[in-house]
DNA sequence: ACCAGTGACGCAATAGTATACCACTTCGCC
DNA sequence: GGCGAAGTGGTATACTATTGCGTCACTGGT
């Protein structure tokens, strides 16, 4: 299978259900719902965004609630962390296996805020060369690309 | 002249100087100190560790202080910021127009924290490739590497 | 030398992001 | 049923960054 980063909201909780339990870890309402926010959010949410969303059905929410709830979903893969906007992104197309997941890059559009994700292999490689050619080893790869979107290109 | 990133940081604030007389921007006595103090660590500063130090010597510093000294520099392309931990470091290389500025890319230590910049043309060229595939332009780029340095790689 | 305009700084307050800590509950396993 | 590990509730606090406004200093034009 390869990703096709068509999936809607409800196939990827689906996936997501199904991978935690392959894994053995827990989907508990507080993440699957988590999830849920996030993955309905095609610019990704902040955490505090997150939080009042959550909120609303879930009286005692704080904010540990929804970082502990995003930490575990990172540590799976099926949530990604946009650095340079404090954001969270659910990612597309979850690899089986967290830690074999390879690198992924984002596409951000900075006039409407549209997040895609990409998993290409060649930027992997490039990566990994560069900085072997300094003599360091490439164990996480931080690449968030930002520019206009089709749509906002034209509308400009 | 290609960028050989072996400038002491007393040379870099002789380069910074000059880029700002020649830009007509002014290289104040507070921007000065925080390029300085930047500019001597080469694992980057955090925003209040900067404020700490800066307040060893002028009192009267306060966070805006700080921010609005590392939005000049970055403004300028003297100074970037490190987006995965909220850090500043110096720009080794500083082009002549921040506005020309390439990408570049950040390779991090994650046991020792060293930072080293590199401007590869050949990254850029590959993300606005593969911008350019989903009809994106790109105009900013985030290229934040984690891994072992050499050092601390034989160390393990 | 004067003055107006702009940009830099001082200073206080507050917004926004994230974690530590401890008690209690639930789950999975023996 | 009892045990250990994991998850949650709840408070407090740490860390990161910005807004707003008043004042001062430099710049360029006269």
């Amino acid at each position: 299978m390869h990703c096709d980063h068509t999936a809607s909201a409800e196939q990827l909780v689906d996936i997501a259900e199904q991978r935690c339990r392959e894994l053995g870890v827990r989907f508990t309402p507080i993440r699957r719902r988590v999830f849920e926010l996030v993955s309905d959010t095609p610019g990704g949410l902040k955490a505090y965004e997150l939080l009042d969303r959550l909120s609303t059905e879930h009286a005692s929410a704080r904010p540990p609630t929804v970082y502990r709830a995003l930490d575990f979903l990172m540590e799976q893969g099926l949530v990604h962390r946009i650095e340079s906007q404090n954001a969270f992104v659910a990612c597309p197309c979850p690899e089986p296996r967290p830690d074999h997941h390879g690198g992924f890059q984002l596409m951000i559009c900075r006039a409407c805020g549209r997040v895609e994700e990409m998993h290409r292999l060649e930027v992997t490689a490039l990566m990994s060369q560069l900085v072997a050619e300094h003599g360091y080893t490439l164990e996480r790869q931080t690449v968030e690309l930002v520019g206009l979107c089709p749509d906002c290109r034209s509308a400009a």
